[in-house]
DNA sequence: TAAAATAAGTCAATATGGCTGACATATTCT
DNA sequence: AGAATATGTCAGCCATATTGACTTATTTTA
């Protein structure tokens, strides 16, 4: 509980520099990182939750519709590569966007066996809709922070986060920023 | 499909700055933030995966292990706060953890309906495990960047991915950092 | 002190989104 | 003609989340 392990300190972990050390021995900057990317990619996917379920999807829609929008005329097999989920796990969420006309599958021209998948202009309206969530985080954020070094980062970590989050769980992080 | 369509910037995003246009009409910068959000964080959460596995945990036993190593003697209920979830969901990780001993139990003896919530050494050596795993991917890639503005920002999360997805998917971010 | 509120735990049912294995179909390559 | 590739599908399994209803022990309050 008190400092006195630091001689037990990893060999990975030596050079502190001027950060204190956590109740872990760990430099607390490091292991506040740890937590700020927990809580920060909670709260940042948290927002088109919302207009998601409203028509019927969870996340795993919006990562196919995001990718789809991002990158239109992929292959279903890049899809797959770039979510790292097997063809099964996407089936589902795939058939209900295109059942549901926010993805149409177009036959590549050179090889028919390929079928690419392209945003309808429902789904364009839907993708932007979410992105906007996103983006506007980012730039609140952004218009917050000064971004700099490792602390500036977290700064602009920290104003990614809810919040309620922040009242409720920030107490000892990021208290003077 | 082509630029034209940036008349039609909802408000929210007019103020591109000098940075261009994606082919949503959005800041492209902003775009692959998101993205980066994704990639980052998946990564970032992956390490760990092959320890946990070898014990028969799972992520929600990862969490529960960070926040109680962290913030020692919490009750249940604020654990349950902290991460968000209903307790029915914390009772199945929570009964693993303590059966095989990796967390122990203390009656709170100014309230004895409250349980406190302590690693014991064996959950303090796999929670140092797992989070040397995470501090050391933040210490690799901090090592990488030069944190500066947002640029520099998404240097950093960029640095924080794997090689290989960085080689698969990231052909059109971050080319020249 | 009796009743209400709180902290924790449990049972049952349900949903989402991953996984594996086995196959089927159409198309292209060798 | 046969192998390889791209996609799709069936069936079942697992982890992790949800809701609602209820129990038990303990503390607070009226």
């Amino acid at each position: 509980m008190s400092q006195d392990n630091s001689e037990t300190l990893s060999k990975k972990h030596e050079t502190p520099q001027i950060g204190e050390m956590s109740s872990l021995g760990l430099p607390q900057e490091l292991v506040e990182a740890v937590e700020l990317m927990f809580f920060a990619y909670r709260d940042f996917v948290s927002d088109p939750d919302t207009i998601l379920e409203s028509h019927g999807f969870g996340r795993a829609h919006h990562r196919v519709l995001h990718f789809v929008g991002r990158r239109p005329s992929m292959s279903v097999s890049e899809l797959l590569h770039i979510l790292s989920i097997t063809k099964q796990s996407l089936s589902r969420v795939l058939k209900d966007l295109i059942e549901e006309k926010y993805i149409i599958q177009e036959t590549d021209e050179h090889d028919r066996r390929i079928k690419r998948l392209l945003l309808s202009p429902k789904g364009q309206k839907l993708h932007r809709n979410l992105i906007d969530l996103q983006i506007q985080r980012f730039q609140d954020s952004l218009a917050k922070s000064e971004i700099g070094t490792l602390e500036k980062w977290q700064e602009f970590m920290l104003h990614l986060i809810n919040m309620e989050t922040k009242i409720d769980f920030m107490d000892d992080i990021g208290r003077d920023k």
